[in-house]
DNA sequence: TTGTTTATTTAGACTAGCCTAAATATCGTT
DNA sequence: AACGATATTTAGGCTAGTCTAAATAAACAA
């Protein structure tokens, strides 16, 4: 019934972005398109006219796109792939957590659905990956966690990182210096005006943070100790 | 110094065939190589000469191909990786014998140098894979392992497999039922004439094997228990 | 509402890899 | 040494995915 016909790389990048771009922005046009995958917008619209005619996407022509619901689920399964093989590569190679989303990238259109069930049971059906992205199901159940950017919360307050949702890996690598990852509890001590800096109590030691990073860094706010 | 191209799947998968090719029967030519890859005769004509043109191969029309020093370091560096993941694929993931061929021959075009070295940690180093093929290191050195086929003992003898030549799933898994790995001491009870079954002794049990099979398993004799 | 800026699509071209059919070279035999 | 069989290459074509330059539609502002 379903029937099954294998996809190339390229679609499945497509099908990624496209998926990312309606959660971020909620319509998605050529250009945001060719900006997140670093094409020509005219490869884009050749693109999307392939998508369409695979009934991945719907397309009309000057309005964007929008993912059916083959092309979601198709978007969900590469997400997956993704985001458990980042953390089996943090977890179980000891990868630095900066650079498995490069590997990854690559190895989520190869891998078999037998090697991704052993990987997800390896790391015991897991719910979110290193940057404490959701991970979906394999019935393409995502549930994007709660949260708020750490620059939007007020002094005095503490909050429980959940997500990282930078993937530059040199960011990502002086986030780490600084001991902030999802599941760690910071409090802000103080905020500049107009997105400054802040200054912020992680563990024992504190930091101060500019806020363009503090807008990538998602939190939830916890009674305080 | 070492100027560094990136290379496609398809080329990766040109070079270990003719290094395999030059390894089985000395010389490459356009039809084994097309035979080996599933692909038309004048497919290969023309990839040869684009290998040819990278300077991976010398290739002189009508007289075959020959790898480059420059060919046989990125064969040699791709078979490290494809045996380095059918080895960690078994012990890491527990994916059976038969299946990490497919797996292996997909990723081992993308995953880093990076990751090539911590999977190759984490197996202590190993030399050979699974199938008991050697593994080259990371200069480019391969020691292929002796022994000769199994249908060449003479009866009454012992030997302990070092290598089972064969990759395709339905009989990998057939010599798994026999208990038949590298590493595993045979005893050659009886052989019928002209490659004609023969009957071993595998540890307690015995099984029948036919000629066919017989080939395709290397072993190397040794003193009897 | 008209004109200008910006987004998008069309037109046309290019590369890597693949294919089939036809031409040609090599090899093994007589 | 020549002939037929076989291996190989040439010729010509196709798809996926990319690009630049030019045309056109949509959005915004006066
Ligand atoms: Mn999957
Ligand atoms: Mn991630
Ligand atoms: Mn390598
Ligand atoms: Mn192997």
């Amino acid at each position: 019934m379903t029937e099954f016909r294998p996809v190339s790389q390229a679609v499945e990048d497509y099908l990624k972005a496209i998926y990312r771009l309606e959660q971020r922005e909620g319509k998605v046009t050529t250009t945001a398109l060719a900006l997140a995958l670093h094409v020509a917008a005219p490869s884009v619209t050749a693109m999307v006219k392939r998508l369409h005619a695979m009934r991945l996407v719907r397309y009309i022509r000057y309005r964007g796109v929008v993912l059916t619901a083959a092309g979601r689920r198709m978007a969900l399964e590469v997400i997956r792939h993704h985001r458990l093989l980042e953390l089996y590569l943090v977890e179980a190679l000891g990868l630095p957590w900066d650079q498995v989303h490069a590997e990854a990238d690559r190895l989520e259109h190869v891998i078999s659905e037998e090697l991704e069930e052993r990987i997800a049971e390896r790391l015991g059906h897991p719910v979110a990956d290193p940057h404490g992205d959701p991970i979906p199901t394999k019935a393409g159940q995502v549930k994007e966690p709660p949260g708020f950017p750490l620059s939007e919360l007020n002094p005095g307050t503490a909050a429980v990182i959940q997500r990282v949702a930078d993937q530059d890996p040199a960011k990502l690598r002086y986030l780490a210096t600084l001991g902030l990852f999802p599941q760690v509890r910071v409090t802000l001590l103080e905020k500049a005006p107009f997105g400054g800096p802040m200054s912020l109590a992680v563990g024992e030691t504190r930091c101060t943070l500019g806020g363009e990073l503090a807008r990538q860094i998602l939190v939830v706010p916890v009674e305080a100790a």
